[in-house]
DNA sequence: CAAGTGTATCACATGTTATGATACACCCAT
DNA sequence: ATGGGTGTATCATAACATGTGATACACTTG
């Protein structure tokens, strides 16, 4: 609902989700989209989370998905830098498209729609978009 | 993991999401793709809470679900049955979808994919399951 | 040493999911 | 009318996920 501004960074954080999750894709998108370079340091634990009005706790959760992930490196006592590897970014963001297309498609199965089906749908609503 | 039978139901029901949630989906994605007929009755909440191992309420809570969605009538003391309506299938179906798709296109332009490459993303993935 | 990092661990609260049990309300065939 | 099969409501209980708030510790740099 609110978005919420910590450095250079934009953040969006809504109730239909959970945080840490939010917290995660949005990085997840700002750097598979090249708006942080790689190997960038982003902010500590406290002050996103000071920053968000959300609990240290909550962000470190964040933090942790992303580097299990192979998004970041943290480093103790320096701070959470984005990867500086160009292979690892770009092997997560061809790895989450690929769940995304995956479970789309199978979705999109159980409702017995076809392949040709699908891609008016997906044009359609790329139209609407557009607008 | 495994499949369990009720009449001529099969139902598969694993860990990965809510089970009331499962049983949902595959009488949508049954009656969606005509294997149930429009005004059958479907198993009473205890038989097949029985089958599937599981509480009463668990199935209970899916068919409260699947009313409200529209896709079954039920008639306290006779049972639940599917709708009759063709036209309240086709908009659930129609509903699912375009739902689908736009979570779908959501996700994907986070992770800077164009029009384009979803596309050949989703031809190469339809060419693996066609294997 | 101090300040700023990540990390770990509590206690606590809330909501979701699921179990298990019991009771009630309703419909239909006998 | 009664009994058996329906859906429905409610309660207690448990496990888990999510989030808050607080505290303490470990590490790095200046």
């Amino acid at each position: 609902m609110e978005e919420r501004r910590v450095g250079s960074l934009r953040f969006r954080i809504d109730f239909s989700q959970p945080i840490y999750e939010q917290i995660v894709q949005q990085f997840q998108s700002s750097v598979v989209k090249g708006e942080i370079e790689r190997g960038a340091k982003i902010p500590s634990v406290r002050e996103l989370a000071q920053a968000l009005h959300v609990t240290p706790n909550t962000v470190m959760h964040a933090y942790q998905e992303m580097e299990r992930s192979g998004l970041t490196e943290t480093r103790r006592g320096q701070g959470t830098f984005i990867t500086s590897s160009q292979e690892q970014i770009e092997q997560l963001r061809s790895k989450l498209a690929a769940v995304a297309v995956r479970e789309f498609l199978q979705k999109m199965n159980d409702l017995g729609y076809s392949g040709q089906e699908i891609f008016r749908l997906i044009q359609d609503e790329e139209r609407d978009e557009s607008l």
